[in-house]
DNA sequence: CAAGATTGAACGCTCAATCTTG
DNA sequence: CAAGATTGAGCGTTCAATCTTG
């Protein structure tokens, strides 16, 4: 049947296992979160775009540097950052330096949700993470999600999930 | 100091630093895992119910043990199975014992398309993820997603992401 | 021509009914 | 009435152009 040369190297049973605890773990925990966050009318993904903004000098970054913070697309961010104004949380702003570049920043409006949302947030992430997890489980964790990212980062397989990866043409 | 009794408990610096390693790596990893996959034309969710399905006796099984083994709503199951059904890769069946039920059977052409994809599938999961890590590293981070997976299950918190949650009156 | 960002259409998922059977 | 499953409408994301500036 498989005379290929590169045969399958499957995946042993405690390989599968950790495999498949991280997919459904991972699933639940999104779903937990999302539902957390959504009792306040957005989502994780939008969340993180105001919490990264309000951590950011001045509360404003450039949209390329958001997206890539926390891997969106660009397009992906276009349409959110969008949503996001058209609430009164953000505001888009010519960039200085390279009139090709835009800037969101966060608003008086914005930085006032973020202020009332992120202790509840907070509580959240130690309800369905951390509180399941002995101190030295959640730096394993972290470490080790920390080298998938620098791994998947390094080999540039997924460097933007926007454009521009493969030059076309 | 702030009078409320439930002051929150920001993170610190190192749980800050586990969380975010967590969530950039998750995402960067499901995009990779993803543009994999789409070379093939299906999605990492796609993928997993017929995956699901081969695993399983006699490679059927109920809507809703799938719906809760790839922790999707019942709701996107059901469209989710729809498309691969036109693609000919599963069949929809009446179940047996409970009338209520409904069986998703995979079809020859599904067993086919998963043989030929779950090597490469496999290689992706190896590429992008387990490479990065030592193997007491990938480990780690099974348990500890076990242990949020259980934890979240037992909370009730996130049940099924589908529906039936709290009783509505 | 490459990089930053946007646009609209197509596609997939969510949410709230709805239908059927236990 | 609860559980299993489905439906269609609404919404968010993806994908492939497009536009502008470096």
């Amino acid at each position: 049947m498989s005379a290929r040369d590169d045969e399958p190297q499957w995946l042993d049973d405690a390989e599968q296992r950790a495999w498949r605890a991280y997919l459904r773990g991972g699933r639940l925990l999104e779903v937990a979160l999302d539902r957390d966050l959504q009792a306040h009318g957005l989502q994780l993904s939008e969340y993180e775009i105001i919490s990264m903004l309000s951590e950011a000098k001045d509360d404003h970054l450039r949209m390329s540097e958001i997206a890539d913070l926390v891997v969106q697309s660009r397009s992906r961010l276009t349409h959110t950052a969008a949503r996001l104004e058209k609430r009164g949380w953000v505001l888009r702003q010519p960039c200085a330096d390279d009139r090709r570049g835009v800037e969101l920043v966060l608003t008086e409006a914005g930085q006032e949700a973020i202020a009332q949302m992120a202790p509840l947030h907070v509580k959240s992430v130690r309800n369905h993470l951390m509180d399941h997890l002995k101190p030295e489980q959640l730096i394993a964790l972290g470490e080790a999600m920390a080298a998938v990212r620098d791994g998947i980062r390094a080999t540039g397989t997924a460097g933007e999930p926007g454009q521009g990866l493969d030059s076309r043409d």
